[in-house]
DNA sequence: AAATAGCCGACTGTCGACAGTTGATTTGTC
DNA sequence: GACAAATCAACTGTCGACAGTCGGCTATTT
């Protein structure tokens, strides 16, 4: 039952690449256009174009930008269409928030649960945002960046939270994608991790909890100031 | 049996309610069905059947589905359809455990902010809680409960936690609709919210803090119970 | 009688079509 | 020339249709 003919599954080691989800195909392009400025905070992504730019019905498109609806980057008014959501500096503010209680929540939940081998991955990843670091790879950075706030999460154990974490990352990421290369000094970043690692090894919630809030609050401020320089930058 | 008649939009003065939007009023339908036990958890919700029982076309029906399962009260698995989300006592857990996170910096972000307004507005609510704990009226000291805590969040000022507040409450809701009537005593309930108001009215975020967490405790571990109980219970 | 192979109904993913809206453009009036 | 009414193209909400797929049922085999 294994030798089927030609439709066979591959039993490939190759990557499967494009998943046959049509509109996963078609969220991720929205995504894409987002991220890199083709479509701009606020402008309107109407289903029927998007559809026929894609060559499909708008069926799957529709379905697509209603998944990006859920996820906050797609913002829709009643028979009046979908527009990419355009956050505002409060908004941002507002989101920084959250993560800082959710992170703040699970690390000291993590901090009564972590093992030798978690320590030893969240090592290993701080000392990979150290290389991409000094390689100057910004983007893969703030990837790796949030992978690491993640892993402290699924320490945590809150599969929730992890969750919302995931989701909370999407919007930031799209948010910060429109401002562009978020951090001058990559190093810098990548150094502020240290402290967060003195106090993980020591199983120091408190400690952790006050070097996070730190790092979340730099961060916030960071990039919410970006956004506003942004906001008054184009002259439109 | 949803399309009342031909085309009139009933100028009349009644029943309200019914939003001219065919994809809230069917994710309405569904979300009563999963409320009063018409639908159990882990059943299957086929958008052809629904779709056809309510007299629409399936487009409509699908997007209700898409819209309950960002809201995390329906599960799609792909080619196979839309099915109630079966919550387990360790999800259930989860989501009790973030709530906690959010609504404890929530409240310490509101004693910094509150108003003797918002306070009146609180003990208001609170007073309502007792009156509707006396008249035995169950169903709707939930959802008062429900009220307050979130009063709390928006006192707080983050909206973003205040829209999630609401996504949890709403699967809370669905799950404890599940288990049927939640507290035997709804007095006690109605009690366990003025250790609360103190700690509010002297604006003490620590005590409120304590109070919190130990007024969720309560209802997390009784809602857990009453899941496992239940998920006993039934021979099936 | 149990197990397997094939069949069948029902459902999902996708499509194109139609009717009612919306915002923009054009026309008409002062 | 400026403002209001009529017009128009494009789009959204909804619909029914078709093809491929899934799970259950029947029939066949051992």
């Amino acid at each position: 039952m294994l030798n089927d003919d030609a439709a066979a599954p591959p039993s490939t080691t190759f990557q499967a690449l494009q998943s046959d989800d049509l509109v996963t195909r078609i969220a991720d392009q929205v995504v894409r256009a987002i991220g890199d400025g083709r479509l701009r905070p606020g402008a309107k992504v109407a289903e029927a174009k998007l559809a026929r730019e894609l060559g499909t019905s708008r069926a799957p498109a529709r379905e697509a930008l209603r998944l990006l609806e859920s996820q906050g980057l797609i913002v829709s008014h009643p028979r009046r269409g979908f527009f990419v959501h355009a956050y505002d500096a409060d908004e941002l503010a507002d989101i920084y928030d959250l993560r800082e209680a959710l992170e703040l929540h699970a690390a000291e939940t993590a901090m009564a649960r972590i093992t030798e081998a978690d320590v030893a991955r969240l090592t290993a990843q701080v000392a990979l945002l150290h290389k991409l670091a000094e390689a100057g790879q910004a983007q893969e950075l703030v990837v790796e960046d949030y992978a690491f706030h993640r892993m402290l999460c699924e320490i945590g154990g809150n599969r929730r939270i992890v969750k919302l974490f995931d989701h909370i990352s999407t919007e930031l990421r799209a948010g910060i994608a429109i401002v562009g290369r978020l951090y001058n000094d990559p190093v810098t970043l990548a150094g502020t991790h240290e402290p967060l690692m003195e106090a993980i090894r020591d199983r120091d919630a408190e400690r952790l909890k006050t070097e996070l809030r730190e790092h979340l609050e730099d961060a916030r401020i960071h990039v919410v100031r970006l956004y506003r320089d942004a906001a008054e930058a184009p002259g439109d």
